[in-house]
DNA sequence: TTGCGTATTCTATTTATGTCGAATATAAAC
DNA sequence: GTTTATATTCGACATAAATAGAATACGCAA
């Protein structure tokens, strides 16, 4: 077993972009205000988190290692900007639920929502017109 | 800061029912053939996985202290049962990646779901499927 | 030039997760 | 009873994740 498409420096292998917890958070923040340093995503954060400033800054180096961030320096200030785009870190996410829980599929997600998960009228409303959105461009059967 | 409800013993705090990815491929199995032993589990992945029995063994006696199973003693047969329904934890799985990905709310996501996750036919259909055999009858619960 | 105030780097602790091997116990078979 | 095949218990180790303090470097203003 050795699979490493070495970026440069010595990469661990990722599972593509899949963050954790205290990534999300973090991402969230810099996908907002990118480039942003860690400083200013302690503060941002301040309010939620009691989170040490190097607490964050930590986790942000660690982040750029993963590549999940890229740093800018300018003098002796760091720049983050994110390194992957917030709608393949949901796709990420969003995959490995369905693969988790749903072997991939989404008709059995579709069809747990609806069972289980008690949609509001208006999920269910709004769920429709996407469908009907959607669906009018191919033709369905039935 | 200091929070757990002791339950009895000094149980860790769960994050209600959420599995590890290594759990995840156990539950499946005990959902299947409970009740059932380590050895079986070890067994059924066996094709699947190179794990050892005792990898098996360990991470589902962990698994029992964090409540997700439940062991039944017979002789010196140890029969461990799923506490935690497939149907919560596919919840909690579902729940997690929402709240993650689309800030909790269930619209974003489908909306992000047509936008960037190109449905297949087949599966625009299914979900208009179900929106019609669903939006009459449910109701705004919960 | 001397400090002050951040930014940076380095290191450390704790807990969780993934994996196992070795030693021990035990039911069942001979 | 002794053997045999499992099951169980325990401890161990590596890596990752979460969290943070201490030491150090460095612009910039007085």
């Amino acid at each position: 077993m050795s699979r490493h498409h070495s970026t440069s420096k010595g990469r661990r292998k990722r599972a593509s972009e899949e963050l954790t917890e205290v990534e999300w958070t973090i991402m969230r923040v810099v996908w907002e205000q990118e480039p942003c340093t860690a400083g200013t995503v302690q503060e941002t954060l301040a309010e939620t988190r009691a989170w040490a400033y190097s607490t964050v800054k930590t986790t942000m180096d660690r982040m750029a290692e993963k590549g999940f961030l890229v740093v800018e320096r300018i003098r002796n200030l760091q720049l983050f900007r994110a390194s992957i785009s917030e709608v393949d870190a949901k796709r990420a996410e969003f995959r490995k639920m369905l693969k988790r829980a749903f072997d991939g599929a989404l008709t059995p997600m579709m069809q747990f929502l609806i069972e289980h998960e008690s949609l509001s009228t208006d999920e269910v409303a709004q769920l429709r017109q996407f469908v009907d959105k959607t669906g009018a461009a191919k033709k369905p059967s039935r």
